[in-house]
DNA sequence: CTGAAAATGAGAATTGTTCTCATATTGTAT
DNA sequence: ATACAATATGAGAACAATTCTCATTTTCAG
């Protein structure tokens, strides 16, 4: 990865964190509370709030994070952007939240569709297709 | 349009607004100084913030606007849910803001493929495709 | 070591949005 | 028309996520 400035802890554990939990999305306090209690637990230093919200700006500035939002609380929502995400397409479940990565030859298709006929460079890792999951949908059809 | 509780001018003048720009999306503050101008202009009577912000959201909640996030400047746009925009993708210019509408079948190939091989019932009105548009690319290219 | 650049923490400040509540407006049934 | 209940409004307070401030501390290249 890139250089991020000075190797601090703080840097490091927030990583840490975003890479150990790859296909789920935090807020950034969900961040500070994770951090909170492996701190307690390990004894190592906490970083504070502004501390957490600088780093994972830096990150997300950097590409390393890649930042949502979300409606229904106001808050932003933060994912760590694997190796290769910036190639295609994403699928979010607006109920449960749930990502998948669409990886099949139809979305490159669409990207190159978009880029001679409509003149747009599409950001694939950036755009969300938000919908409903199969298990949300029969979940609501049930009841 | 369905109803929407009772009739009022302020409904209504926020939804003249955003029905004659169609093809724009607007923050909250941006629709209380368009309506103050007009306002100023016309002399009729200016909603106040809290009317606003409350005539937004119930219509959001209608399906008559449509809500993004702009992730830049931390604020909500609200664009109008034109009567087949739920049908296709649009691609927006990070860049400029323009917003094209994607009415091809290649999209909708994607929604079926999406639909049969993912499971997914993806909201394609709600699925804004990020990047840049030829035009900004050039200027950027150019400098 | 030393020094300059970068990072940190605590809490204040900012700001988009929501809430409160007293008042006003709307539509309907009489 | 009139009365009345439901709904909408305005002014400003309240709220909460995020950013800013600035004094202090940490990092690391030379």
């Amino acid at each position: 990865m890139a250089k991020t400035g000075y190797n601090t802890g703080g840097k490091n554990a927030v990583l840490d964190f975003f890479r150990s939990h790859r296909d789920r999305q935090f807020t950034a306090d969900d961040v500070i509370n994770a951090l909170e209690e492996k701190c307690r637990a390990t004894g190592e230093k906490l970083p504070g709030k502004s501390s957490v919200y600088r780093i994972i700006s830096k990150f997300e500035e950097m590409g390393a994070l890649r930042c949502f939002f979300d409606s229904e609380t106001s808050k932003r929502l933060y994912q760590y952007a694997g190796e290769h995400c910036d190639d295609h397409f994403h699928l979010k479940c607006s109920e449960c939240g749930q990502v998948v990565h669409l990886e099949c030859k139809i979305g490159d298709q669409l990207l190159r569709h978009i880029s001679s006929d409509h003149g747009f460079s599409v950001s694939a890792g950036k755009s969300i297709l938000l919908g409903e999951c199969e298990k949300c949908r029969k979940k609501r059809e049930n009841t």
